[in-house]
DNA sequence: CAGGCGGCTGTTAGCGCTAGCATTAGCAGA
DNA sequence: TCTGCTAATGCTAGCGCTAACAGCCGCCTG
């Protein structure tokens, strides 16, 4: 029983399985697409021959051919923060069985860079996209316009989506967690969040909580940004440094969990009284940090319910654009008091 | 709150911008690419039309016709562990410049999984894959072999790679985080870790950490695997379950540094002197976790140099192959006794 | 003034695959 | 016998782009 050795120079195209299996490339290529009528003896003599020869289709003459690519382009501004790997999970998940599957490419938060990252996706013809935001470049916005494809923005929907939008108002958020704050009697509150000039569902999130603040009379007594850094670090950091600061704070209501946390060790080593003293909340609900010695109220942003119905939305291909709005619940944890 | 989609008008080509600007398509796609000899008016005519067109390129025609594909894969176990986001900032961060860009899939620990991940994405002809670990299904390794462009296995080189490899030895990890615990007094020691059976890295640790053990005359006295759930938490119950079971554990050796985290905050909790009575240590240097009370003791994993290195690899495709051992730091944080 | 050369642009021939017929064999019904 | 059908397979013509080469022009060189 002797093959021939795969020469590893000439790389295999339908042809040498179909010369290997004695029909021709189109039956080849009905086969190995499951498409078409073949006969149970030629299918599985092509299936052999293909399976001896170690033969990979190439999608890109394929994809060429039949104007049909079987991916979504997913951008997000960053893998590092705990939030878009929950969002990719529902996305992959839900994308499992359609055929498709999602390609990632990271912005860190950068318009421009978002501009190239999405030009270079829609330059492989994907069969849809999915976009952290819905602030772009012009030139971003028009292209995804153009591009005669489903686009899904996600995470916010406080704007106008090119055409179908998932997420929640994070203006709604910020307004919300104000709300439960003040009616928990804290009054001298401040803010500690990312110097992020481009996250803009941070920076509404704040135009939220301020202006519920506003309604009820009260400001923000002092805010503090840091960028950079391990965010458990810099909570702790900033913390000292507002506490120090400012007198008399009741409240720190900070831009992420993970800074939040850091604000909340930091409170508890200092042996101040949570929630009593002092009251403490983030956002995101991050599951990593079940564990602290006390839970952090937060809110949780529906991250898996996004991907999973931002990537149905493309598999689903409507005709229609829609905007999905998701409800975000509070969480009160351990650091607002009741 | 429904619009119609932007009617998919007739997609552009290379004929539409050509025709607008008056030259040849060989000409419009000369300017695109930067390629050839164009007269300055001619280049600017033809960027003018392309741009007020609207047109985006067509790489998968392009890509068919040169034989040649900017995208390198990366096939990597899991986003949401803090590990890989690094290694992905590194191979991003040398890529960028070099025309080459990276496309992402994860395989969730399951090798039937990567290889199908590994399947779809050689079907796109990359120029290069990056793939973590050194164990794959016999499959994937025959097609990786054939594939006739470089391969890079990450992480791990206690193996036979298929051609390169970069990555730290996880026996040797093991071993010496064994040696600066036993060099410190501490005897009666433990091991907790993740339940993932194809997590080779791990249980490569752990065999060169038992290894020492056994040179020294000594052996765990207790281990504790779990699966799921938030790792802090995780890392707090396993603590409280090992200390109440086995009497006078002076060490517990964890996995990874997140449930470390997790038993260092029980231990503080409780009140343990550590690293007096008791001593933690972890794996891989995870700099989220700065900021906690105590620093925990761990050996950083190189990931952001194996990443900048694979992709060096990559990108100059020598060939040679070559194996690259990084050699990673233990550093005892303030959980082993000096 | 032939010859050549460099700068610029166009032409030709695919890349490897698939849509959309066309073709064949085999067989049933009239 | 012939037609009409179905199931299985093959053929043809691209998909949109680029490699490779073939012009063309003006200008120099000897």
């Amino acid at each position: 029983m002797t093959r021939p050795i795969p020469d590893p120079r000439h790389t295999l195209t339908l042809r040498d399985v179909s010369e290997a299996s004695g029909v021709s490339e189109m039956t080849v290529s009905r086969v190995l697409r499951n498409r078409g009528d073949v006969s149970a003896p030629t299918r599985a003599r092509v299936l052999e021959a293909a399976r001896a020869l170690g033969y990979v289709p190439n999608k890109i003459a394929g994809a060429l051919a039949s104007q049909r690519v079987n991916l979504v382009g997913v951008v997000i501004p960053s893998l590092s923060n705990m939030v878009f790997p929950e969002v990719m999970t529902g996305i992959s998940s839900t994308l499992d069985g359609t055929g498709l599957q999602p390609v990632v490419g990271v912005t860190n938060y950068l318009p421009d860079r978002e501009e190239s990252v999405i030009y270079e996706m829609l330059s492989w013809r994907p069969s849809g996209m999915i976009i952290a935001g819905l602030e772009h470049t012009d030139a971003a916005r028009a292209m995804l316009g153009r591009a005669g494809i489903p686009i899904v923005e996600i995470m916010d929907i406080d704007g106008t989506p090119i055409n179908h939008a998932v997420g929640i108002s994070h203006r709604r958020a910020g307004r919300q967690m104000a709300e439960a704050i003040i009616a928990a009697g804290y009054r001298r509150i401040a803010f500690l969040g990312t110097q992020m000039p481009n996250d803009f569902r941070a920076k509404k999130r704040l135009e939220g909580f301020e202006e519920a603040l506003a309604k009820a009379g009260l400001s923000l007594v002092d805010r503090e940004y840091y960028s950079g850094g391990s965010a458990l670090l810099k909570g702790r950091e900033m913390t000292a440094a507002v506490l120090t600061r400012t007198r008399d704070i009741d409240f720190l209501y900070y831009s992420n969990d993970m800074i939040g946390a850091g604000g909340l060790l930091y409170c508890l080593a200092q042996g101040l009284d949570v929630p009593g003293r002092i009251g403490l909340a983030g956002f995101n609900g991050v599951e990593l940090l079940d564990g602290l010695p006390a839970k952090l109220a937060t809110m949780d942003a529906c991250r898996l319910e996004i991907g999973q119905t931002a990537a149905r939305i493309i598999a689903e291909a409507p005709g229609q654009a829609q905007v999905v709005e998701l409800f975000p619940t509070l969480q009160a944890g351990d650091t607002i008091r009741p």
